[in-house]
DNA sequence: CCTTTAATGTTTATGGCGTAAACATAGCGC
DNA sequence: GCGCTATGTTTACGCCATAAACATTAAAGG
């Protein structure tokens, strides 16, 4: 029986101890560095040491494996936008740094935004549905509008469309990613001040 | 020697004709019933009815046919939204109208949308610096912001990333493509009127 | 303890993919 | 009419996702 060391103290047997998150450790790693088109399952494989149709007992298929990588990646997302807003005290400038952090967490991770969003049928509730941002910007934007729930839905979509969109557009290159340009467009006096 | 005839009047022999505008179609055919992950060259060589490789003759490689069908779906957009545009008489109600019409375009083509923005290294220029919307949006802009210019860039990208983010959003399932919601957060009274 | 069994690995195989290389055909300029 | 070149085809390679059969080990029950 080959024995092989791992990383630290761990020794590779046959069977691995906790292959699952490993792989998905593996995954959100290649993410940083591959396309998402370009994700392989053998070479996550691979990275873990396992032949490549050990993932297949713990993933019924490569996409389960993504739906995962997408879980851990939304987690990712959701904590950066919590630091985000309590970075700022949970004050006024919450929100607005909650957004920021949306498209600098986009900018930061391409593919892991991307698979979070695109390619994958949304897992049960909506992506912004759980979100930190989600309760901030509703309570924001009731405050604007004063309680009509029409006009405050349309706010918060725009509020969030609005995030999204200046993430995607800096993710495909249509707009330049600064900094500056951030902070200028999520503005959240230009966003909300508007309200007759 | 086989001669097959095809749809209308052409007759195939060893040598296509129009190979290259054929693939062109195929592709842009099979971007209406198959997700941009899922296209594959060797697909669209079968829907042509040659063999795989003769693609080579006319793409260096499958991004380049993939360039070649975002190209004609970015002027297929832009036609829909100088149809929009027209529509309206070229009127107060125009950049509105092409702001939707750029939505309901990523809805009725989700494939091809998505592979004019994503998937590909912006060809040359951007695709919103070559559209129509964008002379009537810096129309708009520079009417409510009084010339200033950079005022008159933040509303452009304010107003490109809502269409582009809701967009998106309906695409992948985190907002409902209702067409009362496109009207709703697409209103150029809401997204003009705030500049004080 | 020792054995059975289920969980978790590996090997092998299949069919699809993008693409390179060698070869075939035919349209066009001389 | 002939040869050159553009444009096809065939064949082959290595990678991929995944199915099936087999191997190893941990855990559970006697």
């Amino acid at each position: 029986m080959v024995t092989v060391s791992t990383s630290l103290e761990a020794v590779r047997t046959y069977h691995h101890g906790d292959l699952r998150s490993a792989l998905v450790d593996a995954g959100l790693r290649a993410l940083e560095t591959t396309e998402i088109g370009d994700i392989s399952l053998r070479q996550i494989a691979r990275d873990v040491g396992v032949s490549a149709t050990a993932v297949y007992r713990h993933f019924p298929d490569k996409r389960a494996l993504l739906v995962a990588l997408a879980g851990a990646g939304i987690d990712k997302l959701g904590e950066a936008q919590r630091a985000a807003a309590e970075s700022m005290g949970g004050g006024p400038g919450a929100f607005g740094a909650t957004g920021r952090a949306y498209v600098r967490f986009a900018l930061a991770h391409p593919a892991l935004f991307r698979l979070i969003f695109t390619h994958l049928p949304p897992a049960g509730e909506t992506v912004f549905g759980q979100s930190i941002a989600a309760r901030l910007l509703h309570d924001k934007a009731t405050a604007a509008t004063g309680g009509d729930a029409e006009e405050t839905r349309r706010l918060m979509v725009q509020a969030w469309a609005i995030v999204h969109g200046l993430a995607m557009l800096m993710l495909d290159g249509q707009l330049p990613p600064d900094e500056a340009l951030i902070d200028q467009v999520i503005d959240p006096k230009t966003l909300f001040g508007r309200h007759q």
